[in-house]
DNA sequence: TGTACATCAGTGAACGCGCGTTCACTGATGTAC
DNA sequence: TGTACATCAGTGAACGCGCGTTCACTGATGTAC
């Protein structure tokens, strides 16, 4: 039945929702339509009436996911959350960066577009408070450590020795705050 | 027909090889077994007669393509190759970690096992020639630059800005090269 | 403000396609004599 | 070494299932008067 305008924007944003959380659980092609419309609380008949087919459902919620007030990161304490064995955990609510970065490369121009404007908003959240003298350093300190911050999680993810995946994210963790300080005082 | 057991073992070896570059090209759930037979040129129904199931072949293929001789790595001289456009461009002959690591978080255990066997050997082959001064620091140097030549190759992947997409590999090696000798003299 | 009706969001059955897997068959291999 | 036959790797049609997508229908919304 017919529900009022408000109601409809509410669906699409709980259609939205329950894809992020569970495109990163399973990625992309595991999921399916009605799954998602389940996990909102509809069936899965109504989707057609809020996205052209499931491809733009997926550039439509990479651009969701992204879609924070932007924010300046201090990169130790952002890699100390990021590179926790909770994250590492967190499949259904982590980086989307992380859990689905490696599955948009085979994806529509649209999704690959949508994740990169998140890449590139999370480096512009970095450089003001990265280390180095000038912007070219703060930017090359912004890029190197949130390379190693997204490999960390997803070497630590497939990891199926508990110590090595935790010593992955201790050890890059430490090895990002070594760096920086270094680099700086040259 | 039947063919010698010198002909089958090479189809099988055939078989994983296809399944490697393809499995690296477009991800193990995209990819269905007639491809891997026609691409190995065989048909499909003989597949079973080689493999269990798809999943055992995920999980062999991941072995076959990390099974080389064991070798001492030069991180900076790795990195050179491993972060370059030529490197990124090549999905199907590229780094299995990079193609098919996040993918394989959600693969059954034997991959999750072949992938964690693959990635211990990479990090055991950098050790020798990591900077540091003692194996602790040598091993987290091999750690930290592999986390971040992975991220940075699958950042440089999807990103749809060929600018930015040089700029994360170029920026990621000038990062981990700053990073050991640094951190060496300490 | 109240009423009549056109609109249209959501429902759930159905469709068509592609995939992993099975199976009866073929004909070359390789072993027993 | 040569021959007869059991074995079995590979073939290709077929099966069954699940998925993305469509569609006729329902009934509440919201607009025209």
């Amino acid at each position: 039945m017919k529900v009022t305008r408000e109601q409809m924007a509410e669906h699409r944003r709980q259609i939205l929702e329950a894809a992020a959380r569970l495109f990163r659980a399973r990625g992309f092609e595991a999921v399916t339509v009605a799954e998602v419309m389940q996990a909102a609380g509809l069936t899965h008949g109504g989707f057609y009436g809020h996205f052209k087919s499931k491809d733009e459902l997926i550039a439509e919620t990479i651009g969701h996911v992204f879609d924070a007030p932007p924010k300046d990161h201090d990169l130790g304490e952002y890699a100390a959350n990021y590179l926790s064995p909770r994250h590492r955990d967190n499949l259904a609510g982590g980086c989307p960066t992380a859990g689905l970065g490696a599955e948009t490369i085979r994806q529509s121009p649209e999704s690959r577009a949508a994740m990169t404007a998140g890449l590139k908003r999370q480096i512009a959240g970095f450089i003001a408070k990265a280390p180095g003298a000038t912007p070219a350093e703060k930017r090359r300190a912004a890029i190197g450590a949130w390379s190693a911050m997204v490999g960390a999680v997803i070497l630590s993810r497939f990891s199926d020795d508990p110590q090595l995946s935790d010593e992955i994210l201790k050890e890059t963790r430490a090895w990002i705050a070594q760096h920086g300080p270094a680099k700086a005082r040259r």
